[in-house]
This record gives C-alpha cells, sequence and structure tokens, in this order.
DNA sequence: GTAGGGTTAG
C-alpha cells in the first residue's frame, strides 16, 4: 500500500493487549478495530485500503467481516455496486446477509434485474434457504421492473415456504401487484394479510391511485379509520393524490385540515402532495399560499408550482417560476416543453427544447424526448424529429415501447411511413401502445387493408388491444371505406375482446357509414346508441351529408350539434358548404349573418411547410412572406400551366369562407394549402418531395390542384389535413379520392 | 447487522 493519493486513514496497528495478565486469547476478534473502521470510511479509496488490509490479515475470509464490506460497498454513499460485486464474487461462501445485501443494493438501483439474477444464484448456490429479508428485497425489484410472470413466482415461493404470513412479504406483494397494475391480485393479497398494519394500508391504497382507483382508495382510507389503525403521513400522501385525480377541492381541503386535526407530521413530501392536490384540483392560490410558507422546498415543490401556472395557461408566471428555481432540474424543463405541446403550441416546446441543448444545464430524459417528438409531430416537422431519433441513438438511450411509440407516431405524422415501419420492425418487445401507433400510422397513410392485417399479427403476437386500438382500426376501416371489416370489428370489441365501446368508437361508425354514403343507417345506427350522442357524433354525420350533398339531413345534423355545442364553427361552416354545393344561396347568407351576429368566427386555414428545418406558415391570402412575390409569380405559373391540361376551377368550394371580410380573400388560388406548395417548388430541389401541414381539412379544389400539380412538375406532395395524410404523386393522391 | 409504503414530468 505504498502510494496513495487519498486522505490515508491511520491504521490501527496490532491490537493492544490490555495487560500480560488477562491475554485476550479469543481470535476471533483479533482485528476488530479494523472491522470498526469500515464504518468510519467515507470515500471507495479508504475502503479498498481497509479490503486490502482485510486480504492481508485474512480477515476477509471471515464471513461477518466480508458481509460488513460488502454492506459498505453496495450500500453507502460512495458506494460503487460494480465494486461490491467484485468483493461478493471473492467471498468463498458468502452468507445470507452478503446475498441480502447484493439483491438490495441492485434492487434499487438503476438495473434491478441484476437483482433477480443474483436471487438465481442464491438459489443455486447458497446453503441457506432465502428469508424473510431476502424476499422484500426480491419482489421489489420485480415491482421496479414490472415483471409480472417473475414476481408472480416469487409469490408462489412464498407461499409455499414457511414465510407465508410474514407481513413485510406480503405488503411487498401488494406493493409488486399494484405496480404491475394487477389491482385484483393485489387486493386478494392484501385481504389475506392476517395482521396489516399501516403499510398494508398504505400500499393499498397506493395501488389504488395508481391504478385510477381513487374511490376506491378513499373508501379503503374510511375503512382503514374504522379498523382503528390510524393514517400516518404516507397514507395521506396517497389519499391526497386520489384527490388530485378527483380533481375534489373540497376534500382536499378537509384532507388538509385532517392533517392537523391528527397532529399527522408533515413532511416535505407531505407538503409536495398537498401542494400538488391543490394544482391538481385548479386553485393555484391555494398552492401559492401553501409553497410560500414551506419550511422547505424541493425540486418537486418546485416542479408542481411550475405545473401548476402551465396548467392555468399563465406562462409569464411559470416563466416566473422557472427562473427562481434554485437549480434547472430535468423535470422543470419537461414541465415547460409538455405544456406546451399538450396545449397546441408546438412550436414554443420545440423552442424550449433547443433552449435546454444550449443551456446544457441539464439531460435531456426519455421524458423529454418522448414530449418534444410529440411537438414534432404536431407541427409534421420531420428534420428536428429526425434529429431527435439520432439523438437517441447516439445518446444510447433504449428504445423501450414509450419511445417506440413516440418515434413511430412522429415518422407516420410527418409523413415518412417507411421510416415509421423501420422503427416498428427494429424493436423486439411491442406493446399495445407502439401497435396502436403504427396501426394509426397506415390508417393515416389509407392503407387499411394493412392496418387490419397488423390488427391480426398484433393478436397472433398475444397483445390484447386496448380502446386506442380499435379508436384507430375503425378510423383505418372508414378512411379506406372497408364499411363490412369495420362493422365485423366493432361488433366484436365487447363480446370478444371485453372493450366497451365509448364516443369515440361510436363516432368511428357514423363517419364510416356516412362516409360510404349509408346515411340513413347513420342516422339509425346514432338513434340506437346506448350512449347519448355527443357533438362529435352529429359533426360525423355532419360531414357525410356534405360529402353526399344531403341538406335535409344535414340540418337535422347541424341543428342537434349546435344544441349541444352552439358556439360550433365548424357547423356553421358545413352547414353553408352544404347549401353552396346545393345553390341555396339565401340560406347560406343567412347563416353568414348568424355567424356574424353571434361573433363566431370561422377557425382559420393555416398551412406550414417545413424547409431546411424552417416551418414558414401560411394563412389564405397571406402576404407576409419575403417572398410573396415569388410566391404569387409560382401560383400564376401553375394556375396557366393547369389551363393547358383542361383544369377547371372548382367554385363551390369558394363557400368555404363565410365572413365578408374574407370575401376578397376567396379567390381559390389564395387557400392556405397552395400558397405553402408555390413556396415548396420554388424553395426545395426537385428530388425532395414538398411536406405540407394545414390545421383543417383539406379543401376538394386544392386537392384536384395539388395532383396536378405532382404530374405536371413531377414532384411528390405529402399534405397533412386535420384527419389524414394525402400523397400526391403523379397526378394520383393515397387517398384514391376517398376522404 | 439486513425489510415493506410516499410527492413532480409522458
Amino acid at each position: 500500500m505504498a502510494a496513495l493519493s487519498v486522505p490515508v486513514l491511520s491504521f490501527p496497528h496490532h491490537p493492544k493487549v490490555p495487560n500480560s495478565s488477562t491475554v485476550n486469547n479469543d481470535l476471533r476478534f483479533p482485528y476488530y478495530p479494523l472491522l470498526s473502521l469500515i464504518d468510519q470510511c467515507t470515500s471507495l479509496n479508504q475502503l479498498k485500503q481497509i479490503h486490502a488490509r482485510m486480504l492481508r490479515t485474512g480477515l476477509f475470509f471471515d464471513p461477518f467481516s466480508a458481509s460488513k464490506l460488502i454492506t459498505v460497498s453496495a450500500l453507502s454513499s460512495f458506494s460503487s455496486l460494480d465494486y461490491a460485486r467484485l468483493v461478493f464474487d471473492q467471498i468463498p461462501q458468502p452468507n445470507l446477509y452478503s446475498w441480502n445485501t447484493l439483491i438490495r443494493a441492485y434492487a434499487s438501483s438503476s438495473d434491478p434485474v441484476r437483482g433477480i439474477f443474483v436471487f438465481l444464484l442464491l438459489l443455486d448456490r447458497c446453503r441457506e434457504s432465502p428469508n424473510k429479508f431476502t424476499f422484500p428485497f426480491v419482489i421489489k425489484a420485480a415491482s421496479e421492473l414490472k415483471a409480472s410472470q417473475v414476481g408472480r413466482g416469487f409469490h408462489g415461493m412464498v407461499m409455499k415456504s414457511s414465510l407465508a404470513s410474514d407481513v413485510f412479504i406480503l405488503n411487498s406483494l401488494v406493493h409488486f401487484y399494484g405496480s404491475c397494475g394487477d389491482l385484483d391480485s393485489a387486493y386478494r393479497v392484501f385481504r389475506n394479510i392476517p395482521r396489516k398494519d399501516v403499510v398494508s394500508w398504505n400500499s393499498m391504497i397506493k395501488a389504488f391511485v395508481q391504478g385510477d382507483c381513487p374511490d376506491e382508495a378513499f373508501q379503503l382510507f374510511r375503512e382503514m379509520e374504522m379498523e382503528n389503525v390510524k393514517p400516518n403521513d404516507v397514507t395521506m400522501v396517497g389519499v391526497l393524490s386520489a384527490c388530485g385525480k378527483k380533481a375534489d377541492i373540497e376534500f382536499g381541503r378537509w384532507l388538509c385540515s385532517y392533517i392537523q386535526r391528527n397532529g399527522i407530521a408533515v413532511n416535505l413530501t407531505l407538503n409536495n402532495a398537498m401542494l400538488d392536490m391543490y394544482v391538481k384540483c385548479g386553485s393555484i392560490e391555494d398552492a401559492k399560499e401553501l409553497f410560500d410558507t414551506m419550511p422547505e422546498k424541493d425540486v418537486v415543490s418546485w416542479t408542481t408550482m411550475l405545473d401548476g401556472y402551465t396548467r392555468m395557461g399563465d406562462y409569464d408566471e411559470a416563466q416566473r417560476v422557472f427562473e427562481a428555481m434554485p437549480n434547472e432540474d430535468i423535470a422543470a424543463w419537461n414541465v415547460r416543453i409538455s405544456s406546451y405541446e399538450q396545449n397546441g403550441k408546438p412550436k414554443e416546446a420545440l423552442a424550449v427544447f433547443h433552449k435546454l441543448q444550449v443551456s446544457k444545464s441539464a439531460k435531456p430524459d426519455e421524458v423529454t424526448l418522448v414530449s418534444s417528438l410529440s411537438a414534432c409531430s404536431q407541427l409534421g416537422a420531420i428534420d428536428p424529429g429526425r434529429w431527435i431519433h439520432v439523438y437517441i441513438k447516439r445518446q444510447g438511450f433504449k428504445l423501450n415501447c414509450h419511445l417506440t411509440t413516440s418515434l413511430i407516431d412522429m415518422y407516420a405524422k410527418c409523413g415518412d411511413l417507411e421510416k415509421a415501419l423501420e422503427v416498428f420492425y427494429s424493436v423486439e418487445r411491442k406493446d399495445v401502445y407502439v401497435w396502436s401507433a403504427m396501426i394509426a400510422g397506415l390508417a393515416m397513410h389509407g392503407r387499411g387493408r394493412d392496418a387490419i392485417d397488423y390488427f391480426s399479427e398484433m393478436l397472433k403476437a398475444k397483445v390484447k388491444p386496448n380502446a386506442v386500438t380499435f379508436t384507430n382500426i375503425l378510423c383505418a376501416c372508414s378512411h379506406s371505406g372497408l364499411v363490412e371489416e369495420g362493422t365485423g370489428l366493432f361488433h366484436q370489441m365487447e363480446p370478444v375482446y371485453g372493450v366497451v365501446p365509448g364516443v369515440k368508437h361510436y363516432a368511428c361508425m357514423v363517419d364510416m357509414l356516412g362516409r360510404s354514403g349509408r346515411l340513413q343507417e347513420a342516422l339509425e345506427f346514432i338513434e340506437k346508441m346506448p350512449i347519448a350522442p355527443t357533438a362529435s357524433i352529429w359533426g360525423a354525420l355532419l360531414g357525410a351529408c356534405r360529402l353526399h350533398g344531403n341538406v335535409e339531413l344535414a340540418e337535422h345534423a347541424c341543428s342537434k350539434l349546435l344544441e349541444l355545442d352552439p358556439r360550433n364553427h365548424g357547423a356553421y361552416v358545413l352547414l353553408s358548404n352544404i347549401y353552396a354545393k346545393t345553390d341555396k344561396w339565401d340560406q347560406v347568407s343567412r347563416l353568414r349573418k348568424v355567424m356574424r351576429d353571434s361573433g363566431i368566427k370561422k377557425e382559420p386555414g393555416c398551412s406550414s411547410i417545413e424547409v431546411n428545418g424552417i416551418v414558414h406558415e401560411f394563412l389564405v391570402g397571406d402576404n407576409s412572406h419575403p417572398l410573396c412575390k415569388d410566391i404569387y409569380k409560382k401560383l400564376d405559373e401553375i394556375a396557366a400551366k393547369l389551363k393547358v391540361i383542361g383544369y377547371v376551377p372548382n367554385k363551390s368550394h369558394l363557400l368555404q369562407f363565410v365572413e365578408e371580410e374574407d370575401m376578397k380573400e376567396q379567390a381559390l388560388n389564395l387557400h392556405s394549402e397552395k400558397l405553402a406548395i408555390a413556396f415548396g417548388l420554388i424553395s426545395t430541389v426537385p428530388s425532395q418531395p414538398i411536406r405540407v401541414v394545414k390545421n383543417l381539412r383539406v379543401c376538394g379544389d386544392c386537392h384536384s390542384v395539388a395532383k396536378l400539380i405532382s404530374k405536371v412538375y413531377e414532384r411528390e406532395i405529402l399534405l397533412r389535413d386535420r384527419y389524414r395524410f394525402h400523397h400526391f404523386k403523379g397526378g394520383h393522391c393515397s387517398c384514391m379520392d376517398y376522404w
């Protein structure tokens, strides 16, 4: 142990012999002072020195002493699991304590699966059987991994052993089943715990909260009181969280006073839980008041406040909170990114992501990437999306199901279905969300048949479809006119797959029937629905009426829709389009007056196009773009070229715009999607497809024009509208004009 | 000498 560059410990030399008359002949304790030094270690290097000394003195081969070394290397503040493992592997016959310590350390590490491997090794190599300490550790590893089969196996082993009524182990199992989302099993274990303690109750309450059953959590809280088990701070954290889910501020306030009245110790975590409850119940005032009086705050407190302000849409105050935060935790960045992304401000979300990159104050994590990818999807911005994909690869992020789903969604919504499929096939583990995202991607691109095939593949892979899967597959059938197939699947939902159809599924069915011209059937379907039709149901019927020019039914659907949602501008626009299509001009102007009088405005059509990573936005008749002259010149050229090949503008689409001030700008030529396409033609190379995203449904005339442009200019155009993709190539569109 | 339950971001 010559050159040591670290603070060197002064080793006690040989233990002092107290006095010659009472010589300590007990050879079990000759090096005891060295052992007590282990506890005083403050760095790994010091520990290594002791380890070396232990090897030299032979103390290392005393199982008790070796276990002490394991404990410190695996669990201290300066611990190194890899070092602990090296030490462990050198011990000839580790005792059960050492095994347990290693499993414990792995279970709470970033790689809990190693805890399970060590457990298996233990079964094979250790003379002793796992004990009441082993199981809580290894079950915790299974919970972390949500390894439901493995955990179930541990449960079986426990039941066969003499530990079947150990409350610690049973509590661990409740927690385990809760984290796997298996509430039934969690509850079964809970009910069978012979002497429940407060942790048993807390674990089950938490399981209910996690499993989105806040009412059951409250119920258990009451039952616990009746059984005279005193709730503690952890109980309250769980119940407050349930309260946030219910957004029940009254009950939340009652819980806060309950905490006071019962003298439950309030620590930082409990304060944070109260803060979170106030925020989720929409009372930022209560949250602020509590926050200002909290004696101690951590990154969770700050992040919760930040979340509170963004929920209220108060981005300025959120910005102030963010700037006041003592350190820029990644969670805080994530709140900002996802709040923009979820409130329809994807550009702002990506701007924050960019700032994070520049500032380097925190390292993006999986949540950051998922939210940012979703922002790219919304924008249809494939360049930043690709950049993030490369980033994921370079940083060595494991493609878990969350990230895979986001990547598939991003590529599909940015028009690159092939790349989405590539990602899909590149991963081995596909959960129901990954499959559903792929089915949605196929649906969006008009590949309904393929979507159905993927759905069957998914069933073969033993993945159980959920409500999202059915929304996507029904949407696929609807977009591709596969009425028989869609109807068949719809009727199988509940009896075969146990998924109760929701309003979205009914809306898909109305859309599917209506689109294919079976309007009367669609109406009957609505009338027979077991749930009350919502605005979206009538909206789907109205859309179908527009497609097939059925004025009478349209008026009925529209009046129903406006009963439910009086300010739905879409309804007015659709109805006025139907009137225009059927030459009912007096009705068009009547509707226009109603809209004007009630101050209902049409959502302005807006198309965006991404060129070299920059997103350009166009409104109808937009003059604000720096290259606007060139764009209009190009539009004239297009108009001339198309005229030559016999194109006649379809004037009925003019009447999408019912407001007077829009009248001047109504020329079809000035629709936002045409402006964006023209800009794409002058600013990108011919080999590059033109990618346009429109916020509304694409206009019929623009659809015809885009088809012709794709032929005349030999350019691929990818146009995403509110509902689907249109892939124009050689004069045809991927939607086969069924949209 | 070992244990189980807790707050934020998708």
